[in-house]
DNA sequence: TTTAGTACTATGCAAAGCAAGGTATTATAC
DNA sequence: GTATAATACCTTGCTTTGCATAGTACTAAA
């Protein structure tokens, strides 16, 4: 079997989490977010990343501001809103309950087998 | 927005590992797993649950065993082959990997925003 | 024999990652 | 001035997978 579909599995729900805490608190445009997930594992793709910000910007989680570059064409800098700061106030909760979960079941099973 | 929906993509990432997790040191059938799952927040659906242990069993990580029952139709206990033992294992890994990472980003980006 | 409960299976839909290809803007080379 | 390359954003089609729903089969009790 195939180890590295079940591990892409794992990321892609964190995806969405994850680009939300990068924007936390600094701008990014797709190329930075790209970058900055590149030097962890959790990878993402442009045909993955860009209808992802379009959809965060549609549920009013995002918004962006165009800037100009100096080698290239304009970007389109993201940012949280003030909704997206408090829906991400939930999924930290959300991380933190989950992880602890999976935790749990792992530690927890080698010890006596219940829950 | 609706969090829930994002809350949702975490667990289907991380349900398969569970699963096997379950399944390491206790032979179970699908109502089993349903019900040990249910006391988590790790939810799971029958639809889900029978097309997924299928999945797993033609991929040679799990095998199962017919076992009379006393209230009903015989049932499917499920425990990990040799190999999936060793997939979970690589699983392990990656759950480590990939929940460090989202840690990372979660408590980094607050002290000094970079990677 | 019918009914209810349990267990497993099959079908169709929707969400989302990803590969691949496309468009537009800017700067550089000729 | 035009052509080429690099950058940035977007779109389309495919695949996977969770889930709701409906269906089949077996057992036990009424």
């Amino acid at each position: 079997m195939n180890t590295d579909n079940t591990r892409a599995q794992m990321r892609k729900g964190l995806l969405e989490y994850c680009i939300m805490l990068l924007l936390k608190q600094r701008a990014c445009y797709a190329n930075d977010i790209i970058e900055q997930l590149s030097k962890t594992d959790m990878i993402v793709m442009e045909g993955t990343l860009y209808p992802l910000l379009n959809r965060l910007k549609k549920d009013g989680i995002l918004k962006y501001e165009w800037q100009e570059s100096k080698t290239g064409p304009p970007r389109k800098y993201y940012t949280l809103t003030p909704q997206g700061h408090q829906v991400l106030i939930q999924l930290d909760q959300s991380w933190t309950e989950i992880s602890n979960t999976v935790n749990l079941l792992h530690d927890k099973l080698n010890d006596d087998n219940t829950l």
